[in-house]
DNA sequence: GTGGATGGCTTGACAGTGTCAAGACCTGTC
DNA sequence: GACAGGTCTTGACACTGTCAAGCCATCCAC
């Protein structure tokens, strides 16, 4: 559905927008970039395959010839996105502090949402996207084991107690709640005396940290 | 735009779908419980205003007339369903034990979201409901002035120096992403050992209560 | 080189949608 | 009983997603 990449740059789209031959190029890419400039603009409501066609240069039944319908082509968008994540995630696991790791892997996640809105419109809107789409549902997947994977280490520093898989679903539901809070998708009034987002990271990986080293996950 | 109402019971239309009479007694009512109904067999996005109307046995512009368009609709579903959580964590209050009415706010927010999983899907849909609207705005807001009010309780007995702000965003998100992992909304694997929804409340209410107690939700 | 064959993309059509303007209908009030 | 105002319908418009059919460029065997 999409080829291989080595270092990511989904942002800004590999190819012109308008191609002069009849043959894009890369058009599944154009596509998806388009698409994610859109939702960044609209939303998700504004979003129309007519018109990431029309931004690509192509006829409005092109997406459907690479993405079969929208939730296709929003489901390889999310996908996209959740590659950029787990990039993120994999470049903070050579960190030694357990915690530290955990730390900057929540300020990829809030980054990564910041950076890239439109796919993480997507990528929040589960009813949009095909969750049994096998490169969606891999790099969702991973993205979820590498916070296994570093909770299982503080657990195994500091708390043998810890139900390791109660502990990383609390730890990503707080994550991304604070993520979409930092989008504006929320009803919450900020009032935590700060727009920094890595500082607001940090005020609730203080909270959580108690959690992680002294609570067992379990029923008390 | 909606009558007040005592006793709350949004489930179950006041009125039969299909009314005798040209004048069809509450329609609002009646095009919003169409509304919730449609959107938990279908999803947010098997919503139209089209199929709204001929649930409600009324034409296809009558729900424009009482809501102006689409989004209006889904404002007023969204703000039932922040009434009704209101209402939820209102029967908490008269809990004496502020972590045992943390707890129950926290169950009360999970099972308003399972009970009514129409109205969930459109609060979760940020971009579909108007923010700015009177009544959405003032129930949303009153459901977090109910929860900061109770984690300020909690700092106040057991942990001065807590940053109530932060920590009342901090649980919010984590209850909440609970609520949309167990409605499915959710790419992570639930392998927490438990599909009992109150029991996972109380393993996260396990580990929050030792960032309440011990943390400070500051910077360290 | 040349002639398929194949995949990439276009064209045209269809039913369904949200929104608007105009009008029909009912109900309460004087 | 007339009238005023809110409630709902009708009809139209531009727009949408999806499908079937066909055109076009490229690639590979020959």
């Amino acid at each position: 559905m999409s080829r291989p990449v080595g270092k990511i740059s989904f942002v800004t789209p590999p190819v012109p927008e308008r191609a002069a031959t009849y043959h894009h190029g890369d058009l599944p890419a154009a596509l998806r970039a388009a698409t994610a400039e859109l939702i960044t603009e609209k939303g998700p409501t504004g979003f129309s395959l007519r018109e990431v066609a029309r931004r690509a240069g192509v006829s409005h039944a092109a997406p459907a010839h690479h993405f079969g319908d929208s939730s296709g082509l929003l489901t390889s968008v999310a996908a996209e996105g959740y590659r950029l994540l787990v990039a993120r995630f994999e470049e903070a696991q050579p960190i030694a502090n357990t915690v530290d790791r955990l730390n900057a892997m929540g300020k990829g996640y809030v980054h990564t949402a910041l950076e890239n809105p439109g796919h993480f419109g997507v990528m929040c809107s589960h009813e949009l996207v095909n969750n049994d789409d096998p490169e969606f549902s891999t790099f969702a997947a991973r993205a979820f084991e590498l916070l296994v994977e570093t909770v299982t280490a503080i657990a195994n520093e500091h708390n043998p107690k810890l139900n390791v898989d109660a502990a990383a679903m609390w730890v990503w539901s707080a994550v991304h709640g604070l993520a979409t809070l930092q989008m504006g998708f929320t009803n919450m009034d900020d009032k935590a005396g700060t727009n920094d987002v890595d500082e607001l990271i940090e005020q609730f990986g203080d909270l959580m940290v108690h959690g992680l080293f002294n609570g067992t996950g379990t029923r008390p």
